[in-house]
DNA sequence: ATTACTTTTGCAACCAAGTTGCATTAAGTA
DNA sequence: TACTTAATGCAACTTGGTTGCAAAAGTAAT
């Protein structure tokens, strides 16, 4: 497990996170910081950050990797699961602080879960 | 909105979700129907299949496709939401038919949610 | 059956997201 | 300053999924 060194790249980006409480997609920073720093740079800083409980990353309705913040999440374990939210008219995507009821099953063990909700934003109402 | 036709490669398809209670990914679909038909074909058939109401699909935790039978929908509307489960091991999803209390979001309009618990199923616990 | 019409299929080429290997550069440390 | 190791850039690659188009196969009427 490397150290995280504080680079450019990775105060960049952890600068786009604190300023931001909805969730980002892989591909919008890839956009937004094309002139700034390689794909490859981004996909691997943004794996360190999540190892580091720094952030969280889930997938969206069309299979596209999007990352937010983490609250009260460590290198050792995430423990900040929420259900996100994605307008479909826009594709914006939010966190959601409600909680979700994850029933038992019988027979398997669960350890975590995707929540995504899908429907329209507010703007796009 | 094109007639669906049956054709062999329909039928073959059909026939797999039939006899088949867990969900099935694209990628096994492909591989396993590699000598039988085009990759094209299969994805063209299942979105038709999806859109007369017979299959319904969702992305899995690493963003890949899968599709399983729907029980009671039609071409007007999909009502078989239910969660899924992946285990982490070995890959497999199944459909859980346990009903997941969606809460009201303020501000938001709803229309259907993608809930996927992650875990160990029973063989590989 | 034959025809005419429309949907379906195969193929090849393409696209986009994400990954890998490797040489170079930059942090952290003594 | 020099050393060690992590981080970066680049190019090439992998993979899941899509598109355009010509050929093949369903379907229904004659």
């Amino acid at each position: 497990m490397g150290v995280i060194r504080k680079t450019k790249s990775v105060e960049t980006l952890l600068a786009i996170f604190e300023n931001n409480k909805d969730a980002v997609s892989a591909v919008q920073l890839i956009d937004l910081l094309k002139e700034k720093m390689n794909k490859t740079t981004i996909y691997r800083i943004l794996e360190r950050l999540q190892n580091d409980g720094i952030v969280h990353s889930f997938m969206d309705k069309d299979g596209l990797k999007w990352y937010a913040t983490c609250h009260g999440c460590s290198a050792k374990q995430h423990i900040d699961i929420h259900p996100h939210f994605q307008c479909q008219n826009c594709g914006k995507v939010d966190c959601l602080s409600v909680d979700i009821k994850i029933p038992m099953i019988p027979n398997r063990q669960i350890n975590f879960s995707q929540v995504l909700l899908i429907g329209k934003c507010e703007s796009c109402l």
